[in-house]
DNA sequence: CGTGGCCTTGAAGAATCTCAAATAATGTGG
DNA sequence: CCACATTATTTGAGATTCTTCAAGGCCACG
């Protein structure tokens, strides 16, 4: 039952509370020490001796496949997630069959941090692609925090780093045309994947282009045509979610927030 | 010298450093248990005896005059501010003169908690009207903090608080139009003047209709039509800064963000 | 009482959205 | 493995919203 769980997730849509009552199996646990993401993810920050006192928590792992809901907008909190493998999006329903998206999380970033305040996921997490999370159940990581205020330190600086992501995306929403939101956007996976150790240059979207309009405040027509306009200005070679920035610094340069 | 600083702050926009020099008079602290705003700030949550702890801190206070700064983008951290009285703006400088306001802090709300992440501000707090803060250095709080179990999930909830705070603000600059912004922002106000026990249907604007715009991501020109067209259809009065919904229920119910 | 800042309003222009259609890609069932 | 249905993407053309530029009025302050 519990294997089942874990590699045929059920369809959350239609009994989303069994998402909450059953997200880990039991059986497969993880370590952190040994993780490849770990200065990505949470023991970024921490000493060993501390990430082994994450160990012994033995995190569950739980896979979520493509197109899959890990948790709904609504439903009771109680675990924080660590992207393993593979992207999500988080976002939030809106009247009418549409969303905001407020994020694209990937290897070794959290997910549910939004959900302390008031007990209660505030956004949704839907995997794009095939992926693999950590659950950490926060009642378990509090009382692992509250034993080393370096712990309690680097939390509170992975909570305060979503807090400035927050800032640059209303900047971004709040001030830049079409292909400035494009081209933050795109900086940003590109960063981001190289910190992953993936080429900076070019890559493979996961998300679709209407999933990018949401996210970037704009329609999907309007990204399909600023990728075009880009592409005619030979900054890009786009291929469907293909896309190749013809010179990285070029572009970095042409487009780079100015913050003053 | 300090009280010369704490009445009549230097222009720190020439020398922003003296701001994290001296921030605090070491004369004027300040009691969290007799405060009148507890509930609504910080020791929120808290037990008695935690928010004694609170006391032992002695936060110093400070006055910051109407236009002045509290700090600014990229000072070093070291406090955290909760306003005691008066509305900051907080706020992005971007290229050309322009800005990014990314929030209208008032009495009883935490102010710096985006300096956690690198140590460094991420956004200038601005007062616009005279004000005056507590100051709470940080490396002190985390004392206190790490000695409460309880302490530590209060100060998590309220990072989170503004997670979601910010998620509100990127549905709203994604998804909404001129009217439904402007109308989502005074509903905001309302709801939180009314917190703060004044009334939610008549008040007093403290920032300007640029200051508006920045946040809603419009130009002051929109905000204010946007005010005459909702003046016209006889859903506000307004006179400059001072603003009547007309009706506060039929209002909210116009407007109100339906999640789903 | 003059000056500067803030607010309002108008008119024209630009950016983005909406609607529509064609094409390409993907998945499904036989 | 193919034919068909469905979904995603691109592109065009017209409509809409918001911005830009400009001018005038009001208010506070020195």
């Amino acid at each position: 039952m519990t294997l089942a769980i874990a590699t045929a997730p059920s369809v959350l849509r239609v009994v989303p509370i069994m998402n909450a009552r059953t997200p880990v199996p039991a059986v497969v646990t993880t370590s952190c020490s040994g993780c490849h993401l770990r200065d990505l993810c949470l023991p970024g920050g921490l000493t060993g001796s501390e990430t082994e006192r994450l160990d012994q928590m033995r995190f569950g792992r739980r896979k979520v496949a493509a197109g899959q809901a890990l948790y709904r907008a609504g439903d009771k909190f109680q675990f924080i997630y660590a992207v393993r493998s593979g992207t999500f999006k988080s976002s939030m329903a809106l009247a009418g069959d549409r969303e905001q998206v407020t994020g694209f999380p990937m290897a070794g970033e959290l997910m549910g941090l939004d959900a302390i305040a008031n007990g209660v996921h505030a956004t949704s997490a839907t995997a794009i692609e095939d992926t693999e999370v950590c659950a950490i159940q926060y009642a378990h990581l509090n009382e692992v925090v509250a034993q080393s205020g370096n712990f309690q330190l680097v939390m509170a600086q992975l909570m305060s780093r979503e807090i400035v992501r927050e800032h640059g995306l209303m900047m971004l929403l709040g001030s830049m045309n079409a292909e400035q939101r494009l081209a933050a956007f795109l900086l940003n996976i590109s960063q981001r994947l190289k910190a992953r150790g993936y080429a900076a240059d070019e890559f493979h979207l996961r998300m679709s282009r209407a999933e990018i309009g949401s996210f970037l405040g704009m329609k999907l027509e309007t990204v399909s045509r600023t990728f075009s306009a880009f592409q005619q200005q030979g900054l890009l070679e786009v291929d469907k979610k293909h896309v190749r920035i013809t010179d990285l610094h070029e572009f970095t340069r042409a487009f780079e927030t100015r913050v003053h």
